[in-house]
RNA sequence: GGUCUGGUAGUUCAGUUGGUUAGAAUACAUGCCUGUCACGCAUGGGGUCGCGGGUUCGAGUCCCGUCCAGACCGCCA
């Protein structure tokens, strides 16, 4: 019950409390003491009343007893409410029954006088780890949901990571300095959240998406080794793992190359991993961003499981079936053991690939059977001699079952890693103790952006192509990769970075490639291409994302439980009610 | 911008093909109970079925609109 991390901390005793609630044990038998807190739960017996005293320290019973007790005190403790704040004086004593499930289970404390300081409604919803509460109400009353102790805990835990990733930096001669919140648009990348200025009538600061430019020119300004926990701002749609402000860890470091800041950023992964799971020391996986598109679908796999894809259209097509001839691509996935998978099972996949959200053409199964059998929802087209040679390049075996999708091929690849995904949920094959890290490297500099018909950056405009691309900026920018670098752990992107351009004159091409004149881009970055001609180190860095980090560590899909007082889907904050409109008084004031 | 799910007591939910006075658990209040710790027992209060419109003899239930919440797609350099 009591959080292992504060229940031994001891107190500055006051007038309010000479313990906290988390402290007493048969140590302290026959000693009076004085205590402050909630009260949690009674249990009325009449000629008993059993109270639990709650603090943030842990929880101790209280006693009432109609023999015991003077008659004003037990007549007060009659009018208790859940959740009232008070401060009683007693003598602590042997409790006959003793309560084993928790720290001061041996004790509790016959009270001799009760002060109520703030008495309390009763509360929407129970104040307990499994509570009655639904999600909107918790996060109205979101106060009273930190009162709870699971919620309590992920915040403790966030601090706890937060300061040993500041211990870790600190202690590598990484210095934290903070940068501005009030900074200038850039555009590019996501929506800006707009303050106005009155001594600048008309104008607007942009609220940092992340301090990348700044880090930058930290770097041109001779730090060498930089880092910030950082809360950054965009504008855009929610989901459960992302938050209009959240919180980044953010790095650069001068004179270093891509292996550097890996080797540097894989032991800090590795340290937390080791400090706050059971995960063992091993080097880091590592693919390109192309391997992990063929063999997994996305650029973020969670590799706690195989089911590996596999390309299946050179064998599949010219058979004559023309729903595989057509498409550019048939990918193949293996569920082992799955040869069993029931018709009806089968469909409800197929039904949920073809969904919107997936856009799937369909799914076509093909499985084997302990006998050598197969079976298939295209048997008529394709022999057994087809299907085993299915098999063996897909490295399936008897038993399993093989599922294909049929398409463009990166949309198939994609559709197929969802799924991929989705069955390891379904079929409950991941291990909740793994933690499997994963370096994605050698990312595209730039995409096509088929709805503005120009390029745009796949990371951002700062990130340095690979030397050996350079020559293809100017006639292949699709080809050229990046120096770039994404942290993966258990299928979540919780960090990326890249190796930055620090000649102007290559800056200036890339931002030409994606569309900006010399006049725009210094328009617009010209204190950052001005800075790069004074003399800037090479450099590069690393960004994470904290509360992601913090809900992967714990195995969370969510990571509103690791912020204090989140929004919710809707960028609106529930107990505040914030946003608001503002009246034109209100809006008259700012100028 | 889009798709899907939900909205009934303070709270979490049930509510049959549309049919009498809308239920359960829990919370709350009162009383009883000689060691409770999910205490137990008894009694009681508590509802604009999100909101608006429609179909119908009759709507919590069906239809349309709208608001709110949640998940996802687009979006998130």
């Amino acid at each position: 019950m009591s959080n292992q991390a504060t229940h031994s901390v001891s107190i500055q005793p006051n007038e309010y409390r000479t313990h906290h609630c988390g402290q007493l044990n048969a140590t302290n038998i026959h000693s009076e003491v004085v205590l402050s807190g909630w009260v949690n739960k009674i249990r009325d017996k009449g000629y008993i009343i059993w109270v639990e005293l709650r603090d943030f320290y842990g929880i101790t019973q209280l006693v009432f007893d109609q023999q015991r007790t003077n008659p004003e005190t037990f007549g007060k403790v009659k009018h208790l409410s859940r959740e009232d704040v008070i401060q009683i004086k007693g003598q602590v004593i042997h409790r006959e029954a003793a309560n084993p499930n928790i720290p001061t289970g041996n004790i509790e404390v016959l009270v001799e006088q009760l002060q109520c300081l703030s008495h309390a409604q009763t509360p929407p919803f129970t104040i307990e780890d499994q509570t009655d509460g639904g999600l909107e109400l918790r996060m109205k009353y979101r106060y009273l949901d930190i009162r709870r102790q699971p919620v309590r805990d992920n915040l403790i835990f966030r601090h706890q990571l937060v300061q040993s990733i500041r211990n870790y930096l600190s202690h590598r001669h990484f210095f934290e300095i903070e940068t501005p919140f009030l900074i200038k648009s850039t555009p590019e990348g996501a929506r800006d959240f707009m303050v106005s200025s009155h001594i600048n009538k008309g104008q607007y600061y942009a609220l940092p998406q992340s301090p990348q430019t700044l880090k930058q020119l930290l770097m041109v300004g001779g730090f060498d080794k930089y880092f910030q926990i950082v809360k950054c701002f965009r504008d855009e749609d929610l989901r459960s793992d992302r938050q209009p402000e959240f919180t980044q860890l953010d790095c650069e470091l001068s004179f270093v190359n891509k292996n550097n800041v890996m080797a540097i950023f894989e032991g800090l992964l590795s340290h937390l991993l080791q400090q706050f799971t059971s995960y063992q020391s091993k080097p880091f996986k590592q693919l390109s961003f192309e391997q992990a598109i063929n063999t997994y679908g996305t650029d973020k796999p969670d590799l706690r499981f195989e089911m590996k894809l596999v390309d299946l259209t050179q064998l599949v097509q010219g058979k004559g079936f023309q729903l595989f001839d057509t498409p550019k691509a048939i990918i193949g996935m293996v569920i082992e053991n799955g040869g069993d998978t029931s018709r009806k099972t089968m469909d409800q996949w197929t039904k949920w690939m073809k969904s919107p959200q997936i856009g799937a053409n369909g799914l076509i199964w093909v499985s084997q059977n302990q006998d050598g059998n197969f079976r298939s929802s295209i048997s008529k087209f394709y022999n057994a001699n087809d299907f085993s040679q299915w098999f063996e390049k897909a490295n399936a075996d008897k038993g399993d079952l093989l599922l294909l999708v049929w398409g463009d091929r990166i949309q198939a690849l994609s559709q197929m890693g969802t799924l991929r995904n989705h069955l390891a949920q379904e079929l409950d094959i991941i291990n909740p103790e793994l933690f499997v890290p994963l370096w994605v490297t050698d990312f595209p500099l730039f995409e096509w952006d088929e709805q503005i018909k120009r390029y745009r950056s796949m990371h951002h405009p700062f990130t340095a192509p690979l030397t050996k691309d350079i020559p293809l900026l100017e006639h292949q920018p699709l080809k050229v990769r990046a120096q770039s670098y994404d942290l993966v752990l258990n299928g979540k992107e919780i960090g990326g970075g890249s190796i930055r351009i620090s000649e102007s004159h290559l800056q200036l091409k890339v931002l030409e490639i994606l569309g900006f004149s010399n006049s725009q881009a210094n328009d617009r970055f010209g204190f950052l291409i001005e800075a790069l001609t004074y003399g800037a180190p090479p450099h590069g860095g690393i960004a994470w994302g904290i509360d992601r980090l913090a809900a992967v560590l714990k195995g969370k899909e969510s990571i509103r439980d690791f912020i204090a007082f989140p929004k919710n889907n809707q960028a609106r904050d529930l107990m505040m009610g914030a946003p608001t409109a503002w009246s034109q008084d209100q809006l008259q004031e700012l100028e």
